[in-house]
This record gives C-alpha cells, structure tokens and sequence, in this order.
DNA sequence: GTATAGTTTTTGATTAGTCAAAGTGTAGCA
DNA sequence: TGCTACACTTTGACTAATCAAAAACTATAC
C-alpha cells in the first residue's frame, strides 16, 4: 500500500499530466506543486519507479503506468466526494474544504468512501464544479471553454472552478460565481487585461484574464 | 500539534489511566497496548516528558499532565463521534467500525468535528455504549455493574460492550447484546466459569465470566 | 542475603521523507 | 562553436519512529 506521501504524489503527477498534455511531466513542475525541493522530487521519483508507479527518464520527466494512474485516480475520487460530503452534509464553507478533503482523502477506506458515495447519491461534481471519477477511474472531461474564449453579449453556464485558493472562492461566492449559475459577459477591455461580468441578477464585478481563464463554461 | 503518533499515545495512555486506578502507568502495559517495543515505549516517553505531556519516573511509570490528558480525551471524543456516523449515519457494521475511526480520528479537524457533533444531534455514547466526552473533555463516568455482579434471574439494562474485537461484536450483535437491551441472568454455573443469558425474545446462550466482566448494567 | 525471574532501559541500526548545497547537463543565444 | 543560465541530480545530513538484543534494575522466593 501507497503512503500518504506517496498518494500525493501519484495524485498531483495524475493531476499536472491531465493539465499539460506533453509526454513527460517535467521534475519542476512535481517539485513545485508539491512544495519540496527538486531534489527531493528526484530522489521520490526513484522509489515510485521501483515500485511501478511510474517510469522516469532523468532530466526529461515522468509518466504514470497503469497502476499509478489507477492511483491517482482513487485520490481524486476520494477528495472530491469528500469535498461534496463537507459542502452538503456537514454545511462546511465553499473555501475551507480542500484543505479538510486534503489530510482526510488519506484516511478514509474504500468501503467508507462506496457508502459515502451511496449516501451522498452518487454525486458527479464536487462543490467547484469538478468531475468526480467512477470506482473504476472514469472521469468525464471537463469543457475546455474559459469565461475568456466567450463574446461579449453571451450568457454561458458556470461549469467549473478550477481556482482552489479559500481567498478567491469566498470572492466567487459573493459574487454569485458558482457551477450551475447563467454568467453573462458584459464587457472585454482587452487593453485593461479586464473582463465585465454579471451573474443573474446580482451586481456586476470585473475579472482579470488570467483568472477568467479559471472559469470554465459552457453555451 | 501532536503528530499521529503521539495522539496515539496519549489516547491509550488515558484510556489505561482511566481503566487501572493507581498513580502511574507501568512501561509495560503501554507498550502492549500500542503494540510496540518497551524500548520503543521508554524512549518515546521521554520525547512526551519534554513536551509537557506527561511526567515520567524511571521504572516507576508515567501520569499525563493536564495538557496530555487534554489531547488524549480529544482523541477518544473523535473516536467515539466517528463511530456514531459510521453506524447511524452510513450504516457501517458493529464490527468494523473501530478499525476505520481508528484512523479518521488523526485525519478530522475540530471544525469537522464540531459540524459532525451538530449533525448527529450531539450524541452523548458511542454505538457500543461508550459515553463520548464534551468538547471541554468531560465524560460520564461507566456503571461499575458487569453481567458478572447480579443475581440469576434478575433483569438488567446492557449499558456498554468494552469487548471491541470483530470477532465478539459480531456474536454479541446476533445475540442482541447491544446497548439499550434488556437482559436476563437464567443461570451461573461457577463451576463451569459461565453464565447463561436471555436478551428479550431471543435465544439463550452461554458467555465466559471473563467476557461476561465486560458487559456493563445498569438495574 | 543471594539467586532468579521479570520488567525496564540502553544501544546501535534501519526506514521514509526531507533539505541544503554542490555538481552536472542541456538548450538556446551570440 | 562556445557560453551562460536554468533545470535537474547527487551527496551528505537530519528527524521521527521503530526494532533487536544486550545491559541494568527490582522484587520475590528461598
């Protein structure tokens, strides 16, 4: 059986490999969502390629195997149906969940999580609008769609969060931006590197693009 | 904080206090009941000792301060609430939910906790009967009366099963000895070391005085 | 008062995960 | 083609938690 440390790992490689779709996901890139130092970040490397997790090629990067992905996944699943259990069941806050889901994704048993899953009815989305894998590791694709690729006029639907920052979730929340929710795109001053929002009928606010980027929508 | 393992410590530590009334814990039974070393035990000791957790005498023992025994009734509350859910809430079997609150006690925060508390309606015992201490760490102190102390033909309320073992819960629960029962004393053959028993309309069967000793009543 | 059995402590070693800092490769620029 | 900057790897050291086995106590029996 995995660590805890090392189902972090497998989890964030899983998650960088989805995000930027090259080969290899390069050592810098696990070093730094992982908050270690590169060295560190080698020297694990190592031991998840004894272990089959994964396949290492020095200086060009790693590539999760079948069991590591598998993994991973399992992580996934865990964290984000534990997301939904604080947010529906527990009336836990929107921002102060992924640091609970962090520490108890490691400690909850498959049998817990099935009954939680049956409990919560089966959810597809965590509470930021994120897919949630099958048992078997199946995970819907989410939209590749951002608040940015939209035009001016449109009204979209909130599909998805991917900010997971507690201080820009407790913004997006007052400000009505939240899956499910109909957003309007009011303005795009591209010189002021600034969109203009309007969800429902609630007040409009503005949105650099860089993190209009982090809202995925869909027509 | 504590880590894991220290809250492990202090937890049994407590528990061994509580059950054996004299000034200090012996080495031994602190290594056997976490299942370590006694050298492991003795040097482990020491780190508690520098950390204010306990006082320990060479050879003579170990007594939690105040601060020790803080943790240590934090860890049994998040056992004993997390057992509850298990059963009442997800509806996890007798048997194996000590196991699994056995490791989600060092994963849960107080917040969640304190939300899990509100959402069982404050339970004030465990599903085996336990009481669960307060959030300023105060329990209820466990009937003295086991199976063991009454009279053959008296009829007794089950309080508490401190038998925590799969094995025998699974028996006591197709028994019916479960907290809330009534039960009946038919007979005590003190030549055969066993008492037969009645729980309401169920089948009679035989218990050990050994296991009988840890089935607590009240008249 | 000594021998013996049982408990506890000491010692030295091991493992997982980490860092700092020194060393090595490599890609792209000039 | 050679240089530089950045990315990556190596090395040596450290901490927490553990064990095995040897050593040191303590209590009890005789």
């Amino acid at each position: 059986m995995p660590s805890a440390t090392v189902e972090n790992y497998l989890k964030s490689i899983l998650k960088l490999s989805m995000e930027c779709e090259r080969g290899e996901v390069p050592m810098g890139m696990i070093a730094t969502s992982l908050g270690v130092t590169p060295g560190t970040a080698t020297s694990m490397m190592k031991n998840l390629q004894k272990e089959k997790w994964l396949s290492y090629k020095s200086r060009k990067g790693v590539r999760l195997t079948p069991s590591g992905k598998k993994i991973g996944m399992i992580m996934i699943r865990r964290h984000r149906l534990l997301e939904t259990f604080l947010v529906e069941t527990l009336g836990l806050d929107w921002s102060e969940i992924h640091e609970e889901a962090e520490v108890l994704e490691h400690a909850i048993s498959e049998k817990v999580l099935e009954r939680l899953d049956i409990f919560l009815g089966k959810p597809r989305h965590d509470p930021h609008g994120h897919p949630i894998p099958t048992k078997n590791g199946i995970i819907r694709r989410l939209p590749k769609k951002t608040l940015l690729d939209s035009l001016v006029g449109t009204k979209m639907k909130i599909e998805s969060i991917l900010d997971q920052s507690p201080e820009f979730l407790t913004f997006a929340q007052a400000k009505g931006l939240m899956p499910g929710r109909m957003v309007t795109l009011v303005k795009n001053e591209k010189v002021a590197d600034t969109i203009e929002l309007q969800v429902e009928k609630m007040p409009k606010f503005s949105l650099g693009y860089k993190t209009a980027q982090k809202i995925l929508v869909s027509d």
